[in-house]
DNA sequence: ATTTGCCTATCTACTGATAGATTATTACGA
DNA sequence: TCGTAATAATCTATCAGTAGATAGGCAAAT
């Protein structure tokens, strides 16, 4: 794999559980096998490298998410794809989403590291907005939206805090109830 | 003021906003205007000061919250007693919750912080069950708890992301017309 | 006299970052 | 095909700044 790819891995996975200060330049050197001023080589600043782990992570999950919602017909099938998009996110990297996690810190980041995690939530909702059933107003489909996506990042959250994944897969499944009433 | 007690503030201040790892001692130091070392004579260890500002926050939380349920008749009464703290939370300090925050990164945590965050939000949600309406199923309730916390949780993260004060609003009062669908 | 609270001074470890040398790879013209 | 120039990727060495933490001293309050 490029040495590239092989530091945004291990820059992620460390990201993803502490945040962005926990990660460091020696870290990824360690995790790689190269020095840390090689690392500087591939990502000049702290600052580079968080954008690009934002970037790369935001392309993935909408990825992932296209591909999960791809049979979806019915806003119940989108709603559950999400779900299933946050949760392997969840359980198989055993971590929070970054762009979750960065949002808590976002007041000590660098600008340019806000804006990217600005989009992903905005296009986060959006999805959501568009997945809902347009019998709905929308303006009420963008309240929706807006607390589903916190729901959904709040109960990874709370998830992680309990060491219990089961409760992510009720709160989930409570919201995705409540958004759609009917069904 | 007791210098412990504006240690404490101005720790509470600097982590709610950009984590465990944006407070140094030194940067308490300067706040306060003592030394590192008289920091460290107040809070021997860094864990030792978080552990006391996770359970500040908790008991401040909760003696907000029954102050503002004081008067709450109904359920819908009680959760917008919710509501109306975790914004103040929001709006008046300006920051997301400390225990939220803690909590995104609690896997980089020592673990007698993580207790007290688990306990936090174990708390919280109990809080929520016993407002809402007894003709709902304990089970059920629960869920609806989990839910609420994890949306209010959320709310904040986005709000703070987004800089948008509003987006909290709107997601707390739809979600709370969603957990009390009959009101 | 003891405790409390703060001080100076210092330690080791780690942070992000840079300069400059070295090696490996690739591209290209003879 | 061979030699060479250029580029890419890594290295060593180092910097100034900051991290958490400790030892020991001094003064004021109890």
């Amino acid at each position: 794999m490029a040495i590239t790819t092989r530091l945004l891995e291990a820059a992620e996975k460390r990201m993803r559980r502490g945040g962005y200060n926990a990660v460091s330049f020696r870290d990824l050197a360690s995790d790689t096998g190269i020095k840390s001023s090689s690392v500087h080589y591939h990502f000049p600043k702290k600052e580079d490298l968080g954008v690009a782990l934002v970037e790369r992570y935001s392309e993935r999950f909408f990825d992932a998410l296209e591909e999960a919602a791809s049979s979806a017909r019915t806003p119940k099938d989108r709603l559950d794809a999400l779900v299933r998009v946050y949760r392997s996110a969840l359980v198989e990297d055993e971590a929070i989403c970054l762009c979750g996690l960065l949002g808590a810190e976002v007041a000590g980041l660098p600008y340019p590291l806000s804006q990217g995690i600005q989009t992903f939530f905005t296009a986060n909702i959006e999805w959501v907005e568009d997945a809902l059933p347009d019998t709905i107003k929308k303006a009420e489909r963008n309240k929706i939206a807006g607390m589903v996506i916190a729901g959904l990042q709040g109960a990874m959250m709370i998830a992680t805090s309990l060491a219990d994944t089961d409760i992510f897969d009720d709160i989930s499944a409570t919201m995705v109830k409540q958004a759609l009433p009917g069904d």
